[in-house]
This record gives C-alpha cells, structure tokens and sequence, in this order.
DNA sequence: ATATGTGAAATCTTTCACAGCG
DNA sequence: CGCTGTGAAAGATTTCACATAT
C-alpha cells in the first residue's frame, strides 16, 4: 500500500533504466523477472530495485518475480509516457539534425514535431521528413501546439537566448545539448547531456 | 591540506560542471570567482562547492574567492584532462557521424582518432576529415594506438557484442549512445547518453 | 570586512534482514 | 520454498555555522 509520499530525484532517475530493461527483455521473450536479475542487468542491488517499485505499488508476486509486461505498463504509467509526448528541437546543426533522425524515440513515448534554427542557409532544407523551420515562428507555434518539452542544440553562446524564448513560450523540459549551463525557472526541468561532461567524469579514474 | 582520501564520484560527477562554468566566465573576462556565483550558475550550494574543492587543495583566496585561470588549472589537473585524450567512435550512423563532426572537444581535452562502422556502405565514406574504417581493423588500432576511450554510437542489438570487443581491444572508458545497458569488466567506465531516459526523467515531473 | 575551509549536525540514500505471501 | 515488501540500521551526502585567513 503505497502512500502519496514525495518520491525522491535518485528513485525517478532510476525508473526510465528499469523500463528500458524491461523492455529488453520482453523483446526477448521473457515473462517474468526477478529483481536480482534486474539488478544484475543494470549494476543496481536488488534490494535497491525493490524498494524503489514498492514507492508506487505492490508490482511483484512473492515467490514468482514481476510480470515483465505489467511492470512496462505501470512503469509507463508513473513516468508519463503511456502517451506521446511532442517535442520540438531547435538547432539544425549536426546534433540537431542527428537526434531528428533518431528512430527510437517514437516507441518509447515521444515525437519530434518540428525542427528550428535561425541560419537563413538552414531554413526550409529537409531534415528526413522535417523542413526546418525558421526561430522566428517557433514560440507562437509552441504556444498554439501547447507542446511542453524542446531540445535545445545550439551553440553555446545562443543557448540562454533561445532558452528564454522555449521557456517563455511554455517548455516546461529541456534537453540540453548545448556545452553550457542554462538558467531557467523553477517550475522548468532541465538535463544537460553535454558528452565532454561525462568524458571527463571519466577520465578522473584513468591512468594517463 | 587535502589527504590523500577516496573521493565519492558524487564529487567527481560535479566537477567538469565547475570546469566549464569557470571557462565560460573566464571567455567573458572575469578573473576571480565566488562560491556563490559559482553556485548559483550551476544550481548548486555554495558550502558544497568549497567543500568539493577543498578535497584536492586549497585553490581559493579567503576574503576573496578563486582565481579563475588557476582553478581551470586545477581542476584539469584533477580531472586528467591536461592533456589530450584520443578517442574512437565506433557506428558511422546518425549519432556517430555527428559526434564526429562536433567541434567543442578538442578545446577540452579530446580528440577523434578514427570511426568505425560494419556496413559496407558506409566503410570508406567521409565524415568531416575521417574516413569511416571496417570495424575488421578495429581492435588491432586501438591496441596500437593505445587508445582508452571509445563513443558507442551503434544499434542496441549489436552494443554487446561492439563492447566485448573494445573491452578486449583495451578500452577502458565508453561512452555509450546505444539504447540499451551494456555489461563490462570492474575496470571499465561507462556513461549512458540515451536520450530517452533523461527525457523520461523529466516527464515524471510533467503534467499530462 | 569578506569569503574561504571545515568539523559537526542534519538530511538523504542504501543496505540489511526478515516478516509475509504466493 | 522462494522472492517480494519493508521497517530499522548503516552509510553517504549535504548543509550549517563559524573559525580562519587576507
């Protein structure tokens, strides 16, 4: 019996890799899971997987496991993505263009809606089926779409502008990929995915 | 007067934030920093940035703040990126091509020694100044070259099997792009880029 | 006067161990 | 019997408050 607690940052950021093992397996045909296996799987205790689920529900059968494709649902359910989510990304460079094109987003619960940059070289060149469109009509199209999560891939010294723009017009997530940090308000989320940043958390442990 | 004491990743995982919010300032022309400042760029507490920092020196000037240019010093340092890491990017597709093409690592400590992909039609083809290699010769170059470091950029079904090789091969740090967790002897680091957890993360917080 | 560096306290997170259930 | 669910204990991290240095 779960309670309406407050569930911490460290347990939600666990859940979407629950998911996308869980869905590994399931595509490999398994029905049932135990959360050592789990665990293994994903370099997590078991315990620790136990205890994270139990927060919303009693999701496992004592004795047997959990129901892999029961767990997707739920999972689905406490994360928001049992429905599509539109997205709209802004910066048609390299990065942009890339994550445009990226074919797994549209099972997992999201949708690339339109793609923006500012550069008139850019503006109308087609991007698998995207044409990108010009910024200038970006925040009233946002406004009117009431879309609520954008990728920001632009470069560093226009990332704050433009995330002024996204937050103004209504994003209420954001996927940085620019190699800056972006200020934002409080009611606004934001994960920074720069790939230097997780370099180098690296490179600290390796000999040189 | 730091000892020689284990540090947590959790101060690891922060300090290329602190890297590049100081180079960022420093680009500006500032020379001296607060904690404050400091803290409030990045969204983090003052005490636990001093604390964080205090672990490997006392880097700042009390009553004054932190030089920035010395504190860029050090945190390369610590972070063992003063010198250049060689890196190779293995799936020649979306991703891999534009992380091939992304101009903001070799100011920071890394650089693209070769991309390797499997599919005949792409071997031979160019990225930017790389030609994409046949991941045949893979293993033997990075032996070679002695390369540490490799970006995983290729389809979830193969991660597994790309990543036994370059474990094999001697990759010690991954940085992995493919949609899927991927196991590793103790002595490998892996940081997992894809962007639908993170996108997940956020949605937990979002209104449907 | 002002901002760092740092033990001690508070808070948060994970692990443990076993009760409880299929 | 085996594995989940969960309070209680252990451990880790962050915050606080102030001594300390310039």
């Amino acid at each position: 019996m779960p309670e309406k607690t407050t569930i911490s940052d460290m347990v939600v950021s666990r859940l979407p890799y629950y998911l996308q093992a869980l869905r590994h397996m399931a595509s490999q045909g398994h029905q049932v899971i135990l959360s050592q296996e789990l665990g293994t799987h994903l370099g997590i205790s078991a315990p620790q997987i136990r205890k994270d689920l139990s927060l919303f529900g009693e999701f496992g059968k004592q004795g047997t496991g959990y129901d892999i494709a029961n767990l997707i649902k739920q999972l689905n359910q406490i994360l928001n993505t049992n429905c599509v989510w539109e997205m709209v990304i802004v910066g048609a460079g390299n990065i942009g263009r890339a994550i445009a094109l990226y074919q797994d987003f549209i099972d997992r619960g999201f949708r690339i809606a339109m793609i923006y940059d500012n550069d008139p070289q850019k503006i109308g060149s087609r991007v698998g089926n995207y044409t990108v469109q010009d910024t200038k009509g970006m925040a009233a199209a946002i406004k009117a779409k009431r879309i609520n999560i954008a990728v920001l891939a632009v470069p560093a010294a226009e990332a704050q502008e433009v995330t002024n723009q996204l937050v103004e017009a209504g994003i209420k997530a954001i996927l940085n990929y620019a190699p800056i940090a972006i200020t934002v308000s409080p009611d606004v989320h934001v994960q920074h995915l720069d790939p230097v940043v997780y370099l180098q958390q690296m490179t600290y442990y390796l000999e040189t």
